[in-house]
DNA sequence: AAATTAAATGTGTGCGTACACATTTTAAAA
DNA sequence: TTTTAAAATGTGTACGCACACATTTAATTT
């Protein structure tokens, strides 16, 4: 049919008989052009199938756009460093595309910073901002400046659905907790106890955690036949009594399994594990970060499960570039797959460029 | 630095003091061009950093690529079907850029045939191939014609290295084989027994079946300290014998998990299990094709390892595309992390679109 | 009917690259 | 030195779209 020339504006032009101005009017309908001539395009129109191509589109509009990345300081922790790995990989992939990306890193210990930062985003005049939206009163006020200029703004991480972004990139928490208390229930014969353990400096992502843990409660509710008891630890390593509540939940003799919320926090019990020798007691925790992975190998952690934050942030950048650049739009909630990492998958999960 | 606007062959050219089409022949060394003048744009290529715009150049061309790919026939066989729908994702993916992707099929029992289908594909002279060589003989004098024509070709779902395609989209088997081991042994702590099924209407793809094999028998001689069996059966459906080897496999008292290295096999499996109510017997295969994916939700499937063959298909595709048109080379093999599905986030990979 | 204004339609140019072709410079032959 | 060929370099155009601007046509007003 429509093999070797594709159908041009020009194409529609002649076909409907007038001009390409004309026609580009009623494509992008601004008005100033007569019913008649209105229909013959249209029906021009609805007989062919006419596609724009976007190159030309974008080659045309050709602005340098420019992105501001929101992120917690990927220096101090290593997850917020895999996320800034996406974004410079972003940044790479666009370059040739004259798409700049600004990174701003915010401290997660100083909630108040947060929105003298967004301002200072705002400064630059970005077209549109990527943001891992980990504080929930001070993002909204954020979010409302964003509105008033019209920069669109991409959240990922952690959702914030009320704010109505241009999309989100993450995954389900609530189906996350209950992936971990599958993984940890998995041939468990014996009654016993199982821990779930929040090890995060602050609780500036609480609601985050409690949606991982209410799933794995669920899944607990609906799956188990024999008696297991779930003990849930909210626990600080800079709380002094941070290593004795640890000691005191290894010594339960009872213990079968951990579930540990947070990436950070898996290698910490990990490491306690280790030092006691508790081999057999099950561990389920997130991420592929190198404490993580040196665990995982040596068998301390059972499984991992992957939240990806490097492509996370990279999608995040692919979502608001499509956008911008070429019109395009996608769903607006990108939910990742609940990847669940062994020893012996792990390493096609690094090689593997994009995952 | 390079805010605003980007470098072009025009600044180069007026900053080497010499004019866009000699800048042009240096770029592209074309020759016909001085030692001077080439002296002089190398010297600024080396101070500037350019990149070419994509968007322009793939403009200018605006070629329109017609790209076969070779699969076996989607409609009798839901792995292959899932296939074709990654190829049908990406027909409509690059539509607006003027790719059209013919699909030619051929039947998984008739090799002889398939030379044949090799020269019906070039006399459509495609500008690339996208293939899944499942039939290794017969691949060689295909992959001798394509290159007699330069025309690129990529390889998927099984790799044949010696052939040197432009890209190979799969994974790594022998890890497979071992994901599988680990799988089926985790939480196992009596003796026993561990199947490894072949079911096949043919030994189409045997290299492919005991490449996981082999990595499923390495990592029990690593890993395992108790005592366990591993049995071999490699069956044929069609085989009069096919219920009663089953029958008898199932009649073992110690078999602990079974592992069928098909996709297609697996629900084969699933289904004896089923009947004779075998729900303790683990039971790992592979692939998201909706038989099997009821049996992962009934639970007499444990695991199910993701292939992702609409993604492959997807991705070969893509590498294809951006090899002819936008001359951007990707890594020539790309291996697919190995998914562990279960349960609990099968639907988190059914949702996300790409995965 | 002529003049004025508004509406409708058409024309032209730039975006950055690639490539064909025209022009200039240099080297070799007469 | 002039002629001829070859090498080097420069110029112009197409690719498809969007948008600014020029031109034409229709509707009002004088």
């Amino acid at each position: 049919m429509d093999i070797g020339k594709n159908i041009r504006i020009k194409d529609i032009a002649k076909l409907a008989g007038v001009s390409v101005g004309t026609v580009d009017r009623v494509l992008h309908n601004r008005g100033r052009v007569s019913d008649e001539a209105l229909k013959k395009v249209t029906s021009v129109m609805d007989q062919i199938d006419y596609k724009p191509n976007l190159i030309a589109r974008t080659l045309g509009s050709n602005k340098n756009y420019k992105i501001a990345a929101l992120i917690p300081d990927p220096t101090v922790d290593a997850y917020w460093a895999q996320t800034n790995l996406g974004i410079i990989q972003a940044q790479a992939e666009w370059a040739q595309y004259g798409v700049t990306v600004d990174t701003f890193t915010f401290d997660i210990f100083d909630k108040n910073a947060f929105i003298g930062l967004a301002q200072e985003v705002l400064e630059t005049a970005p077209d549109g901002i990527v943001m891992a939206p980990i504080f929930y009163h001070e993002s909204l006020p954020a979010f409302e400046l964003f509105r008033d200029q019209s920069i669109p703004y991409v959240l990922f991480n952690t959702n914030i659905p009320e704010s109505q972004p241009l999309g989100f990139i993450g995954q389900n928490l609530n189906q996350s907790g209950r992936v971990g208390a599958e993984l940890i229930n998995l041939g468990q014969h014996e009654s016993g106890t199982f821990a779930v353990l929040h090890i995060d400096e602050d609780v500036h992502d609480s609601i985050h955690l409690l949606e991982k843990e209410k799933g794995f409660r669920e899944y607990f509710q609906e799956h188990r036949k024999h008696k297991f008891e779930i003990v849930d630890f909210i626990l600080n390593p800079n709380d002094p009594s941070f290593d004795n509540q640890l000691e005191q939940l290894l010594a339960d003799k009872t213990l079968k399994g951990i579930f540990v919320s947070t990436s950070k926090g898996t290698s910490v019990a990990a490491s306690y594990l280790e030092k006691h020798g508790k081999r057999d007691i099950r561990l389920i925790g997130y991420d592929l970060l190198d404490e993580n992975l040196k665990f995982l190998r040596s068998g301390i952690i059972d499984f991992l499960i992957n939240q990806n934050p490097k492509r996370q942030a990279l999608l995040g950048i692919s979502h608001l570039v499509n956008h911008l650049m070429f019109k395009k739009s996608a769903p607006s909630m990108e939910l990742f797959p609940l990847e669940v990492i062994t020893q012996q998958n792990v390493d096609s999960y690094l090689g593997s460029g994009i995952h």
